[in-house]
DNA sequence: TAATTATTAGAACAAATGTACTAATTTTTA
DNA sequence: TAAAAATTAGTACATTTGTTCTAATAATTA
């Protein structure tokens, strides 16, 4: 592993465990074993690191979500893709847990979180509909009601790991599924009886 | 008004615009117009103004809170704590924008926060029955459903105020309006005919 | 009134940080 | 191989920040 990769490992494992704020470029260069001079020469700021390291878990997710089979839409499918979503916020959860702060300084961050928001109500939008011609979702009956419930999961998905770490004590494991299975809550009750069937099937696998 | 009430006036609103991070005691008191050894004199660090700032919203909370009626619980109950906390919670934003940051660096606040939870867990929980037995509520058919639509909201009450920061263009009203009809979205499935009735007059009011 | 306490301004200092720079060394390229 | 480019270590300096201290002034109390 070259250097360059070195530091964005090191960067991540120290943002992890105390935060983007109380973090130098120096702190950096110290854990990775080189002069802060020669870490400044690849990453002039720690916001260049962050920037990186958002743009691998940008590609980490377009990866593994291009694995996903893209032939049926279901409840399975929803909760696969929210496994593989969630379990890569947590490997960058600075990022989430310093979400606003972040979008705040970094512009390029946020212009790109921007653009991927939208694009992402348009997939869940067109994921609702799938399920709702799967027979899995009973047609809405109050206008805007399924674009509400992709902002409530949207809200849920950007900040369940700001709540964990605030709130919840236990493993990882039980934490991310915990929280995954609250992304099925507020459509729980708008379910055909198929797509309760697929739900307790689901929830038998989160346990 | 006293130097200590103008501190932590003063230290609000620039706490609400540039976030805790970037504020030090010399700025707040440049602000202020008192020298920074006056002001480390009333409160020694900004965590201190910070500490004092929670309790204050805490206070506020109380004192709001109790002035509602209790003799009955129905939704518009519910529509007016939750109008009361979302302008409350939006008068101290700096709080929930960095919230985590918060609630890992000043323990007092992270125990004390910890309680309310546990507490406001509890009055959810009744306010649930509650709904229920007024016959606004369908009773529960999946197990701990209700539960987890409380933890779903406790999320969106905790961090539409930074979602809306990300995201969100628009007047105060508006933003604080959408985010409070958000809280709905989890429990509309589950209203009956007379709660989805009074769900619909509420909506009215939001428009 | 006189003593005491509270409040205020400002200086002083060490530690941390961002930033820029130099010089040495290693790697790559022609 | 020789020149050029990339990489590295380390220095240097201005700023910021937390912190402590002193001395002066204002307010309160006995």
């Amino acid at each position: 592993m070259n250097t360059k990769e070195k530091i964005v490992e090191v960067a991540l494992s120290l943002f992890n465990e105390k935060g983007t704020d109380s973090i130098t470029v120096r702190h950096i260069a110290k854990e990775v074993g080189i002069s802060h001079g020669n870490l400044c020469y690849h990453y002039p700021t720690t916001d260049d690191i962050i920037f990186k390291l958002y743009e691998n878990l940008v590609a980490e997710l377009n990866i593994e979500i291009s694995k996903l089979p893209v032939n049926q839409v279901d409840l399975w499918m929803i909760y696969h893709s929210g496994k593989i979503t969630f379990s890569l916020l947590y490997k960058y959860k600075f990022l989430m847990l310093d979400f606003v702060g972040i979008m705040r300084r970094i512009e390029a961050i946020r212009t790109h979180y921007r653009q991927l928001v939208v694009k992402r109500r348009l997939e869940f939008g067109m994921a609702m509909q799938f399920l709702e011609k799967g027979g899995y979702l009973k047609p809405e009956v109050i206008k805007d009601h399924y674009a509400n419930i992709i902002e409530v999961n949207f809200i849920v998905g950007d900040f369940w790991v700001s709540r964990a770490e605030i709130m919840f004590e236990g493993p990882e494991n039980e934490k991310l599924n915990y929280y995954l299975s609250l992304m099925f809550v507020p459509v729980l009750a708008s379910l055909t009886e198929k797509g309760l069937v697929q739900y307790l099937e689901i929830m038998k696998e989160l346990k």
